[in-house]
DNA sequence: GTCTATATTCGGATAGAC
DNA sequence: GTCTATCCGAATATAGAC
């Protein structure tokens, strides 16, 4: 791994664990090993490589979360897959954690791959959503998107309750409350 | 307003606008107009300031929460009350922000408050399913705590959602979502 | 491309006068 | 109780040598 490849790595750790204005080119150089004049040889400053790091941050999350997506079986399945993926709760989710810190959503520029990632989840579980209800899956009086957003608000809100408190296991049982009622047999 | 009180409030702000890391001794006593021996006369420090106001926050939370879980109706329209109560949906949760602030969840004594509230809510939350279920307005099926952790959970991630999207409506799609969810006629 | 030196402001506080 | 002075290290760079 090159130079400029370790400065984006160790700024996507650093952006996880504490936040952009948590995060100093001091503690970025030191974790990735590279010298102060390397990190602006290859970066502008401390935002231009947030900016490298939340992109690539903002991908993956967009890859992972595709694969169960396009994953096997119904649509509620793969929804559920979603939600059950292995995460660490603990940890929190790399994007939405950004969204806490007031640096970043001021910034426009900065802004912008946290926006469109959860835009994207948003219209991808909606999605998902109406094919299930298309086929029967999934009661036909409940609303796509509205439901999706929920869906999407109790992955980042059972991080929240996880690291509040301290036990991973606070986001399962989110996740599970929620797929109890998004599964339940209707007609019982 | 005494001064300390002023701190006290100014401090509240701050911690909801940029967090822990965020917010510097410095942007407490312009904000309220304390000078530097006045707050570190009422304080001993950062640390000490910020429990101050992370106890009172927290304290506040529960109790507007309380004021909706004893309001009129019944155990699920209370439930329901309280999600659809109002928010300012871009600001976020006073305390819920505090568990993305590396500092103040390394140091026991600034994290109980924050992990004493959730662990608050999702109780009382789950005895009021557990009451809804009892009288029949919610299915059998589903256990009551899992199902608070879940709502628990639509709360803190309809934030995170609302700040991501730059609209407070992705708040209220998230909630209007779960209440979907949650009361839809079972034997429809 | 990387290193070292230097600069400015801020963060977080202590000390002591008033 | 509040003010001012002072302190030391961190944050965020820029400049120029190698």
């Amino acid at each position: 791994m090159d130079t400029r490849e370790r400065l984006i790595e160790s700024t996507r750790e650093l952006l996880w664990e504490r936040g952009y204005v948590g995060t100093s080119p001091k503690a970025i150089q030191h974790r990735s090993g590279a010298g102060q004049g390397s990190m602006y040889h290859h970066f502008t400053g401390k935002p231009d490589l947030a900016l490298a790091a939340m992109t690539r941050s903002a991908q993956e999350m967009r890859d992972s979360a595709e694969a169960a997506f396009t994953g096997p079986g119904t649509a509620l399945q793969r929804v559920s897959a979603y939600l059950r993926r292995e995460r660490d709760a603990l940890k929190g989710c790399p994007v939405g954690r950004l969204t806490q810190d007031p640096d970043v959503m001021a910034d426009p520029v900065l802004r912008k791959p946290v926006e469109e990632t959860f835009a994207w989840l948003a219209d991808r579980l909606a999605g998902l959503l109406a094919e299930a209800r298309e086929d029967g899956e999934l009661d036909a009086a409940l609303d796509p998107a509205a439901t999706a957003a929920a869906l999407a608000a109790v992955v980042q809100g059972g991080y929240v309750l996880a690291r509040a408190a301290g036990r991973p296991d606070a986001y399962a049982a989110a996740v599970e409350g929620a797929l109890g009622l998004l599964t339940r047999p209707k007609g019982d």
